[in-house]
DNA sequence: GTTTAATGTAAGGTAAACTTACATATTTGC
DNA sequence: GCAAATATGTAAGTTTACCTTACATTAAAC
């Protein structure tokens, strides 16, 4: 009986030929002489019992056929690569990649880190906080820190901590600036600012002091090192009260207006639905999701 | 710099074992010896740096990885053969496969065929009248004829003839026979029936001759003989009358009721949406579609 | 415990695939 | 319009990837 296929090496230069339309691009690619992939070529036509490609002038077209044939190889070998890819990647020892915020990183993520380390010595963890929000479809990712609602297209979210954010100061601050009573009262205050305006217009559209026209002359803009500001007593900074737990408890910081917001969004761990964690990525999602349920802790 | 993909023969070797979970089913199905094929899955789990398969007593099974990545392969190869198929199927010179009704074989195609052979004498056609419907998926179909509303899902329908029904009967049978003036006349008549009872009972409800219990004892049965019986003068028959007209222009048979019938239900030409035709299927299409066209012509 | 039926490994053989070399065809440039 | 440049096509010879043969290993069956 005759084999079902033919050679696949014949189908592979082929298809790589129909692809550039070159014989000659074909072989460069394959890493082979110009002569082979056109005799591979010949061969499939061969086989099948039918022309594939003609020459034009001095390059080559596909034929009716070979249009056709070329269509459903490539798709083909497309699986075949992205296959492969996904087997290499999912086998990839190498570090565990985890995009987050800055906020995030530092205040949540770095002081457990050593708890993971101990309990997982062999795998190897990069936190990358990034101001920009990452694609997730990088090759180079294996999951993120996204603070917002949860709902991220082609993407699974995982609930970590609340996202509840209130305005904090030092407690030597509160005593020596004007009261600090109810929302509008912070429109007389210095509010110190690491993003950019939204989440103070936004927090305060919600507590009911509509109609603020906050222009950036308002704020401090400090680059992601607000919380230190605050905890200097240069004024009043808008965070996420978990994030802020220790200087809460420490008395470092404090919640002239208490924990009032309901603005839904938290933050979440997120993973690409459509490809597989690798091993010592499910393990680090395994540890975060047991350290979030964990009560907080003295330090 | 490295290949981008493994030896396609690995692959295939890999994908034919896990297919079977069994090496040497798998050699026996690539006709080449278990050791082949042993050694090609280890040469791409060392290319891979991956474990694919494990013994597991005297047989084999998948590792994660390897169930992973035989999903994906398998697909792979099953477009590719899909694709090596069609290529042959379009490529077939072989007659073209006509499925259709034995009447509409008979009455219409039959007795054009040989216009087409004129046309395309190096194509041949096989014309297969079938009583029962026939799966167009099945490999030695190009097309069919048939008779109905024109909505098949995953066919196109292209129209032919209308499928007007009238009931006929030979010039001698009115003359001798009880007045034939309005449908309920019908009822005392000798209807011919060549499939079954539902075209007279639905004709019949149609022309406004509601709640009308044939049984089966009403009728002449004669296998697709219906016509013939008619012209010998055996009682009224049920037919499309697009497919009567030379017996209805030689006075063979006569409409005693006209047509009437609005019915909408017609002759069509149907293929396949998923699978090009092949040439000669083409040519035989076309064809059909320009003598759809063509005002009938004495005989 | 021997037999049987599967997979794994190593050494050597062979055919498929590749390279080299030359032929052919068409566009480009002068 | 002719030579040079740039493609592809074909044939003969070489290489190497793949396969076979032969033996080892393992576990289930009897």
């Amino acid at each position: 009986m005759h084999p079902k296929l033919p050679s696949l090496t014949a189908i592979r230069a082929f298809e790589t030929t129909a692809r550039h339309l070159s014989v000659s691009q074909a072989a460069a690619e394959l890493n082979v002489t110009h002569a082979a992939v056109s005799q591979q070529i010949r061969a499939l036509e061969e086989w099948l019992g039918v022309k594939l490609m003609k020459r034009v002038g001095r390059s080559i077209a596909l034929t009716e056929s070979g249009a056709m044939y070329a269509a459903g190889l490539l798709n083909a070998f497309e699986g075949i690569l992205d296959a492969t890819k996904q087997v290499k990647a999912y086998n990839d020892t190498g570090p565990v990649n985890v995009t987050t915020t800055p906020t995030f990183a530092s205040r949540w993520m770095v002081p457990r880190l050593n708890r993971f380390r101990a309990e997982y010595p062999d795998v190897a963890v990069r936190i990358s906080p990034e101001t920009e929000l990452v694609d997730l479809a990088r090759e180079d990712v294996d999951m993120g820190v996204r603070y917002g609602s949860g709902e991220w297209p082609g993407l699974v979210a995982e609930r970590i901590i609340g996202g509840t954010l209130a305005p904090v100061c030092s407690p030597a601050y509160l005593a020596k600036a004007p009261p600090l009573e109810k929302p509008s009262d912070l429109l007389k205050h210095n509010l110190i600012d690491d993003s950019g305006p939204d989440e103070w217009s936004e927090w305060l559209r919600i507590m009911g002091v509509p109609d603020v026209h906050l222009d950036s002359r308002s704020f401090f803009t400090i680059k992601h090192l607000g919380h230190q500001a605050a905890v200097e007593g240069q004024g009043v900074f808008m965070g996420v009260v978990s994030l802020m737990e220790s200087d809460l408890k420490a008395g470092r910081l404090v919640l002239p207006l208490g924990p009032g917001d309901e603005v839904p969004l938290d933050y979440y761990l997120v993973t690409r639905e459509d490809v597989p964690l690798r091993t010592p990525a499910q393990q680090f999602r395994e540890w975060i999701l047991e350290e979030a349920c964990r009560p907080p802790e003295e330090d």
